[in-house]
DNA sequence: TATGAATGAGACTTCATTCAT
DNA sequence: TATGAATGAAGTCTCATTCAT
């Protein structure tokens, strides 16, 4: 059963999964509750789907994960790497423009590779972040402080146009996600979607371009 | 009851609520399930919450509404209205740099003005817009034609960095809405949000700062 | 409202339907609750459905008949007048060829003019005659007392074949009212009804016949 | 959960039930049911009712019938199976005046075995058929055809009084399903049932002897 | 008379979870 | 580990009836 208190603990300990067998049902099980969570909520999805999508049965299911709600906190912890991941790969070394260019493209391609982790994060903080909210307050802004403090050396070199630089991050992370979280509107709307090379291309041209130009004090060569 | 047929009509057809005290209980009900399915999700949302919310008594809200499923569609529809009208109002006749901070900004209002709807919009979408493909399809699929010929014209003439117009759409969209889908997650680490009235302007400041200096061939005035 | 104590009375003492208008209304609302209770059965009935099928609104058909077990009561009544009607005019006095013979197609009659009656005696009397027990045990009771009496005088003077007179009476009921009750039935089998005259000559012709010449003791002439 | 799709399947398919309780479960849950919406139909039926008589929690017998409705079809199909069994095993090959009293006797026999599945049949029947309009449009209608030339063919041997086989059939069916259907209201006239020995019998030779003088040619020996 | 509004007592059904094997 | 059986707590919806006008 997974540990319920230790929300962010993305291996979480489980009394099931020490096997071999066990750690690939649990593999599965995540994976195919990430895609339900997703797109159907916490509510909205039943257990017993998961238990199908993973190839178990629903009382299977339930001897590995404890309860749907511990599956969801599982999930959750799980997903927040993914989304933390990039972030903290921010490169504050190398010149503004680079690091921007690279920590949007990571963004898109995490998009792009996880959209249900970003639909299923996008989820849980439009219905209060009830579950995450001690992530918010400790890690992610101890992370967001860090990276403030970057951009604001950027500005206070002349690199970046001043400005608050949380809206910077904002619109960063809005952009990119926007492309998994959105992702039907704009298949409807383009006939495409990162998943296509091509697309992918031009949007990550696009924003980059788009936002660089914004920010950056000359224009980006 | 409601009208379940036409997912459109922002005022649903109501069996219900012909008269005075009928018409003024439909709008509180609406009202109050846009708060919570916003919050809560469809099915995340109880009758009972919502009749509470409206102060009417369960038996009397579905009533009103004739079921949960029709309620949702009409609090839909009139979601999408809200959604829709400032794509709408986008004026092709001033010069660019004018319309497009003055669709950023209407953005804007309407995330501070209606966070509720923007979260359903949102949760619908990343649940696969089961109920609103048909509007995408063909509303909001026209509008962005006519606005994109308009985006188009203006790069043929020069005011506009050249770029698939449609991404830039869906950065104003996703930069916008993000103000109210991930509210929570800006209050944390900022400690403001829209409502309030410096935070708005520095947001506002922000968001069409950059996104017309990234756009517009040359820097805005 | 309907006296509701009184189960007999074809004409319920009501405090609506004094008036001309009010008595055309209740006379609207026991037809429309009679081919709908027959069909549906009490449970299975809605007050709305009657409504509807009465030109009222839910609201006033009960301002007329008090409740829905007072209008089923209401209608059973009436029913019940229909149902021994026939028995009730079995003439003692002329030869039992004729008496039989006419009582079988006054039957036969009833099964045609009224089916949904004879339905929802069926009904009624299949769950338990719960409300028609009285009747039976009254009533009926006593009829049947005198009509077997005559039944057996006629066996005595060695017109009818010697058997427990009952029986007569059940095979009688039992295959007229079948025209009425399995009418769905019969029409898939034979493609017609007793609304059809010819059909309805030949049940007559085939009922009469086959029972006559079972009973009497020469064949009938 | 039961196989909702083929009604005529005597023996439903379970998705649960598989095993010896279940099944033992399933043949409990079926009498039950038969018995209460036989007398109370289908919407005087609750659940809670059928799973009390039946031993079991509401939420355990919906486990096993999956609804209300489709336990409602699972019972019907099996009273078709009883309903249809005597009419199958009329005997062509012996003399018309056997293989009819026979006929007879097994009818009446079905409806002292079974009177609930007899009542629940006619309720169905009267109510239209919703149901089992298909069994009757192609089982029953090839069954009676083939019956109704095997009477046609003894008719044509002066065996029988010539006459529409089909009365005879709707005749045979009337009275002997009678002694089910309207039992309560025998039982009233006459103080008994076709649980009663004796007045088996004494029905038997009423009902056989009546129909057989009806319709033989000659007197039956 | 007539009707829109309101309600409470059910009734069906879903679903996460537990039990027993 | 794995599963069929069983359950209780909820949740949606129906419907006869009453209220107020």
């Amino acid at each position: 059963m997974l540990d319920t208190a230790d929300t962010t603990s993305a291996q979480p300990t489980a009394r099931a999964g020490s096997s071999r067998a066990g750690a690939a049902n649990m593999e599965r099980i995540l994976d195919a509750a990430l895609a339900l969570f997703a797109r159907y909520g916490l509510r909205g999805t039943r257990v017993e789907q998961i238990a199908a999508a993973a190839g178990l049965s629903k009382t299977n299911l339930l001897y590995y994960v404890g309860s749907k709600d511990a599956l969801y906190r599982a999930v959750l912890s799980r997903t927040l790497m993914m989304w933390l991941a990039p972030l903290r790969e921010l490169d504050a070394a190398v010149d503004p423009e680079q690091a921007l260019s690279d920590y949007i493209i990571r963004k898109l391609e995490a998009s792009r590779d996880h959209p249900d982790a970003s639909r299923l994060w996008a989820m849980e903080i439009m219905q209060g972040a009830q579950l995450v909210s001690t992530i918010l307050e400790t890690e992610l802004a101890e992370l967001v402080t860090r990276t403030v403090a970057v951009l604001e050396r950027w500005m206070d070199q002349g690199a970046l146009v001043r400005m608050e630089p949380r809206h910077l991050l904002f619109m960063i992370w809005a952009t990119t996600q926007h492309y998994a979280d959105f992702a039907v509107q704009i298949r409807t709307l383009t006939g495409s979607g990162l998943d296509d090379e091509a697309f992918f291309a031009q949007s990550c041209e696009a924003v980059t371009g788009t936002i660089l130009r914004g920010v950056l004090m000359r224009s980006p060569g």
